[in-house]
DNA sequence: ATGAAAGCGCTAACAG
DNA sequence: CTGTTAGCGCTTTCAT
């Protein structure tokens, strides 16, 4: 009933001029009212702040954003790489999504969503920033657009990137020590008695290519031979296809995998198994990441765990202080080695 | 170079009267030449749009939206029940936001996402809807709101919302046939030789409701006893927890097993083998969704499939047709049942 | 404490 | 084909 009638009368009170009006007041009046500003008699105010509900009223945000010039919305940007469209289902960076949305929500911020495919649009990110539509801008991913995003850190403050820091880089990022990260991925392999070890993964991307090398200095450190890179996609399907691939190639040569995610891990256990080769016994395995399903698959997964909720808290609080015009240092989280079962 | 030229200049024309000024025209022929608007002089327009990429200049959305009264903008939201916070890492309605984005995209649209507790903020969806911000919306995910959307359905027609269809509802609504997901999974498990069947999952969403209902209507229907409901709640943190007692306290009393969605499914599939019990040897278990994880366990999930890249096409699509102000009929998928190792 | 008035940057008549 | 003009709905001086 209550909400029937708020509905009949909702149509009548459109903008902030239909309810001061309403209230007898300016519209002046009624934005510093509502926006809860400067001094308002109370009275006045509570009136309006009343009429408001009652009819279900609210201050249009592009109007309010065009004059005021900010629209309390950040954008959230994802490159896709050559790789396939799909990456977005990626699930690192839709755990991040899931926290970043969440962080910025609490600093009452509005998100946009935009995935790009800067093959196709060399120009993704000066647009998405020339849009007017947002106040900053978070990238997740630097895939292969690190030069782009260096460009465009230069004459833009409020942005921060999730990805791999790169000593004497521009842009401000936040991301784990990949490079730390593959060291103790490969320790652990060493430890567990694997010295003929494979890298399962693109080492295209930065944060790849980090992992891969923390694992080479690993191995060179502790006399083992070099760690061999085996390519692959990040598509589960052809992913799949290629480790089958290189594990029939390598049949034999191989004692010890770090798979570049834990994505990409279960897949190689999946692999594994196919082969009859058992894990850790035949082949020790380690992932990246510490995703949910690393602790789901037989044997759990021995991994790399990211913090991805303090993560998104670094983006956000590290954005919220560019846009306060501060210049901050980019974030480098700490990997943690998370033992289970492959390793 | 070419950059730093651009970006040196670029501070200048910030507005379409900054570039008309340029040009030697008006504001009102450029805002025409860019939009490919009505007939201008095909010189103008190329000497306008050359200045404008010279110039990095791209229109302002906000004033352009506030002009045109649209925004090119669809609202996404995703409206958090009971449960924890956490259900947007939820892997089914990830993968779905994916899809969305790229269907958006493709039609021109940016996605602003917003993740809502309607119990701290009931008026959740008309507040969106009258920020002005968007164009039409799309809410992931009836939870435990179906009253409130029905209401909003009254008096606004942009919006489409994945879920559950009811005989007689009032929103539009794409999803999944539950009921019959439902009947499919118990048939199988009967079929496989199940006849002591438990539920695993939480019964309230109307989703999940559904599966449960479609499942009795089989048990029912080829006459063996009714299924029992064990309820987790969605976090895998929880739910594992919850499944580990259920497993207890239900011992030697189960032979089947019909989880709600695959990511619980993988997690009985842990706590079974915890106790030593073999899948599908001597428990059967099917799973919902048809999420990459399926593939992945051991054994592979026998499971029933829902048509996520359909869902999202179909949301967008009937999205479309009521921004042109068309009332449409919700849209109904098939589920698929997927027979892999489990059962 | 409130009103009046001037735009934010763009688009869409309406003239010409 | 192009210039002029009048706002979209809101915020913010500047007065009062």
């Amino acid at each position: 009933m209550a909400s029937g009638d708020e509905r009949t009368t909702r149509g009548a009170v459109r903008t902030i001029t239909d309810l001061a009006r309403l209230a007898g007041v300016s519209p002046g009046t009624v934005s510093r009212a509502l926006a809860g500003k400067s001094l308002v008699n109370a009275k006045t105010r509570e009136k309006i702040v009343a009429l408001a509900r009652e009819h279900g009223f609210r201050p249009n945000q592009m109007a309010s954003g065009l004059r005021r010039q900010k629209t309390g919305v950040i954008g959230v940007v994802i490159p896709l790489g050559h790789d396939t469209r799909q990456q977005i289902s990626d699930s690192f960076f839709m755990t991040l999504l899931g926290f970043l949305a969440d962080e910025l929500t609490a600093e009452g911020y509005d998100l946009m969503l935009r995935r790009v495919v800067p093959e196709e649009d060399p120009d993704w990110l000066d647009r998405f920033i020339g849009s007017g539509m947002i106040d900053g801008v978070i990238v997740i991913g630097q895939s292969d657009q690190f030069e782009r995003i260096e460009d465009v850190a230069d004459g833009y403050l409020p942005m921060v990137v999730w990805g791999n820091h790169t000593e004497g880089q521009r842009h401000c990022v936040v991301g784990t020590d990949n490079r730390l990260g593959g060291k103790l991925a490969a320790e652990r392999l060493i430890a567990a008695g694997a010295t003929r070890i494979a890298f399962v993964g693109d080492t295209g991307p930065m944060e790849f290519a980090a992992r891969f090398a923390g694992a080479q200095d690993a191995a060179r450190r502790l006399g083992i031979r070099a760690i061999t890179a085996l390519p692959t996609h990040l598509s589960p399907e052809r992913a799949s296809a290629e480790i089958a691939a290189h594990l029939a190639a390598h049949a034999g040569q191989i004692d010890g995998i770090f798979a570049a995610t834990d994505t990409l891990a279960a897949l190689c256990l999946t692999a594994l198994r196919e082969r009859g080769l058992a894990v850790p016994d035949a082949i020790k395995l380690v992932g990246f990441d510490d995703l949910p399903i690393a602790r789901q698959t037989v044997p759990p997964l021995t991994t790399v765990r990211q913090d991805i909720a303090g993560g998104a808290h670094g983006l956000v609080q590290l954005l919220l202080r560019r846009l306060g015009g501060e210049e901050t240092e980019s974030l480098v989280l700490p990997p943690q080695l998370v033992i289970r079962h492959s390793a």
